[in-house]
DNA sequence: TTTGTTGCAAAACGTTTGCAGCCTC
DNA sequence: GAGGCTGCAAACGTTTTGCAACAAA
């Protein structure tokens, strides 16, 4: 669960990306990299807004515009919730699914080699899987205890 | 995959559900309704809008009030593909999951009983969980063609 | 007749685009 | 210095809300 590149190594690529595809390494671009490398968790375009707000000059349209970029260099993933907000996350080296609360909106990532491969030899000749994408709603046992 | 509701069972009970809520039953509700159990597929807002104003006046405010009152009564489901739309089909009797070609953007339901005990057998103490969704992107056979 | 429902328009969001000025390289 | 990148504002697309007119019960 915790299997993501250090925040370095993370960097690193990054520069390296953008050189390949002659971009420029601007400091917004790297403000948010590290926002979402410095943090654990799951952020939306409004949360990554007003963290990033807090420490330097920078606009939603940069905001979303470099997040394509870091989706397309792999460095960042996507989750869109059946509220239909996109979040975004550091990027970890084996796929994993989350777990969301309904109560409190928490978002938890879970990993299991058993369902992944159960996934895996599920390839139909009708169909070339990606990644599969599970998202599993209910309530935390934080909130199952309120209940 | 072909277990819904007939669709004489669908109206029948969605007006059941409006009786008991002391509403109303309108034209506009019946034929929202109507549209998705007399089709197969899965429809966004848009696409409802259009199928519905050929064949009588409707507004997008009806439409969406509507859906919602369809989704409270269990007669249709909601899907959110990671484009952020939601996409509006009629219940099936047992879960199911969704196939999406990134290509033709085809949705197709699948079911899985296996997947379905495995994720039930997953049940964590500190989670109490809702019926999961499953999205599997990719491709599919004909679009794998076509390459 | 009563009350919920409709269509329309405006508002409220989230996201994208256009553009003048700025900053990497 | 050139071209990409930024912030800002406007545009855009989707969903919600307010309201007067309407229709189901």
């Amino acid at each position: 669960m915790k299997e993501v590149l250090p925040i370095e190594e993370a960097q690193r690529r990054f520069e390296v990306y953008l050189q390949q595809l002659k971009l420029k390494k601007t400091p917004e671009r790297f403000a948010i990299l590290n926002c979402l490398y410095a943090n654990e968790g799951h952020y939306d375009v409004e949360m990554l807004y007003t963290v990033l707000k807090a420490e330097c000059r920078v606009s939603k349209a940069t905001i979303y515009n470099n997040l394509q970029l870091l989706l397309d260099s792999n460095l960042v993933m996507r989750v869109v919730l059946d509220n239909q907000t996109a979040y975004y996350e550091k990027a970890t080296l084996r796929p994993h699914y989350h777990i969301i609360c309904r109560k409190c909106g928490r978002i938890t990532n879970i990993q299991d080699q058993g369902l992944l491969n159960m996934l895996k030899t599920w390839q139909t000749k009708n169909f070339r899987m990606e990644q599969p994408t599970l998202l599993l709603y209910g309530k935390c046992k934080r909130c199952k205890q309120i209940k």
